[in-house]
DNA sequence: TCGGCATAAACTGCATACGAATTTTGAGGG
DNA sequence: CCCTCAAAATTCGTATGCAGTTTATGCCGA
C-alpha cells in the first residue's frame, strides 16, 4: 500500500474539496455533517472536521442549517478579481518554464473541446475545457504558496463561470482567450503569457460585469 | 450584553491568535490540547477545533507531539515573498485612501518609536514598531479578500523578522523604511506608496537573504 | 384565510470515552 | 557503559451522547 494510514477526516476532506472544485454541488445543496457521515459509515466527527475546515478555507459557508456553497456577493467577486489581477499573470509566467509536455498536450486537447462549442453551442463542454486549462497550468506553478492561494478562490471562479457561461460574447471571447493562452503556454515566453493572462483576467472581469450590470 | 453568544473554540482561536501573532510563543512551546483544555476549563473539543484551524491556517504545525510554531523552510519563505511583492504593494495603495486621521497618528506614533531604537537598541520596542505599522496599514485595506489573503502569511513575516531583527545593517534599513512609508502614506499619493511598499518588501527579502546566506 | 404561539425537529457545540499509533522510559543483557 | 526490546505514557482520531439554539410545523383563535 502506499496509502500510509489516511485518516477519516482527510479523506472527506479531499473527497468534498475535490467535488466542490468539479462543480458537483449545487447552490441548493446543503451538508449536514450526519448526512455525510452516514455516507461515509463514520461518526460526525471526521465529518465536522471536513466541513469545518472547508468552510474556514472559504470553499464552504456555514448556515444555521447546514452547510453549504457560499454565496458570493458581486462586490466580494469584484475584489477577488483584484486578487487575481495581482497573482495570475505572474502565476502564469512561473508555470510556463515548469510546464511539460503532457501538460501543453492536455492543454491542446482543452482548446480543440473548447474551439468545438462554438458551433455546438455545448456550455457544459466549455466549462470542462475551461476548467482542464485552468488547473493544468496551476498544477505547474512551481511557488507552492502562490499555487495555493490562487486555488483558495476556486468559488469565485465558478461563480463568475456561471453567470457568464451562457452569455454568447463572453463565450467567443473566452475560447479565443483559451487558443492564445495555450499558444503562449507552448511557446514558453512568460512575457508573452504574463501579459495574455492578465488580458485574460480583465476580459473575464468585462464579462462579468456586462452581463452582471443590465440585469440591476 | 453585546456578546452574542461566544463559542469556546473561537474565543480560544482568538486567544491562541493573539498569542502567536504577539510573539508569546517560543519555537519550544509544545500546545497539547488536554493542556489547553485545562486552562480554559473546557474538553479536549473547541480545542481542537481552534489549534486545528490555526494549523490550517499556517499560525501552527501539527508535529507528533502537540502544536507548536511552525519552521518555515527558507525556500517557502521565499516562495512568500514572491507573494509580498505581487500584494502588498497594489493593497497598501488602496489602503492609503481608505486612511483615517486616527491612523495616521498611530503610524506616526510608531515611527517615534522606531527611530528611537536606534539609539537604545532596543530590538522588542522595533519589532512592536514594525508590527502596529504594519497592522494599521492592512486593517485599512479596503478590499477584504486582499486583506484576509496578506494576513495569512503572518508566521512569515515573523519568521524573518525574528532572523533580520537583530542584524544591525537590516535594523537600520527598516527604521529608514519605517519613517519613509508612514510619509508616503501621510501624503495620501498612493502611487509614492505602492513604490515605497515594493522596495521595503525588497528590502526585506534582501535583509533576509544576507542573514541567511552567510550562515550556510 | 391568516397570524400568533407552542411544540417538534434539525443541527450544532461540547463532554466523555476508548482504541490506535507513536514516543518515551527503563530494565536486563552484553 | 551501551544497546535492545518491551512496557508505559502520551497524544491523537473517532464514537456516542446530551444540551442548547435555531428553524420548521401545525394548531388554535380571530
Amino acid at each position: 500500500m502506499d496509502q500510509p494510514k489516511r485518516h477519516m477526516k482527510d479523506v472527506i476532506y479531499d473527497e468534498y474539496l475535490g467535488r466542490i472544485q468539479r462543480g458537483e454541488l449545487t447552490e441548493e445543496d446543503r451538508l449536514v455533517d450526519t448526512a455525510v457521515a452516514e455516507e461515509f459509515s463514520v461518526s460526525r466527527m471526521p465529518v465536522r472536521d471536513a466541513l469545518m475546515r472547508l468552510t474556514h478555507e472559504g470553499y464552504l459557508a456555514s448556515s444555521s442549517r447546514g452547510f453549504k456553497l457560499p454565496e458570493l456577493e458581486p462586490a466580494q467577486i469584484l475584489e477577488i478579481f483584484e486578487l487575481r489581477r495581482l497573482l495570475e499573470p505572474r502565476a502564469a509566467a512561473l508555470a510556463t518554464q515548469a510546464m511539460t509536455q503532457a501538460d501543453i498536450e492536455t492543454l491542446w486537447q482543452a482548446v480543440a473541446l473548447s474551439e468545438s462549442t462554438i458551433a455546438s453551442g455545448d456550455v457544459q463542454a466549455l466549462y470542462r475545457a475551461s476548467e482542464d486549462i485552468r488547473r493544468t497550468w496551476i498544477m505547474a506553478v512551481p511557488n507552492r504558496e502562490l499555487r495555493d492561494t490562487i486555488q483558495r478562490y476556486m468559488a469565485q471562479i465558478q461563480a463568475v463561470r456561471m453567470a457568464t457561461l451562457r452569455d454568447a460574447e463572453a463565450h467567443r471571447v473566452l475560447v479565443s482567450f483559451h487558443r492564445r493562452m495555450v499558444e503562449a503556454f507552448a511557446s514558453g515566453r512568460g512575457v508573452d503569457v504574463e501579459l495574455l493572462v492578465l488580458r485574460y483576467v480583465l476580459a473575464g472581469e468585462e464579462s462579468y460585469l456586462r452581463v452582471k450590470s443590465p440585469a440591476r
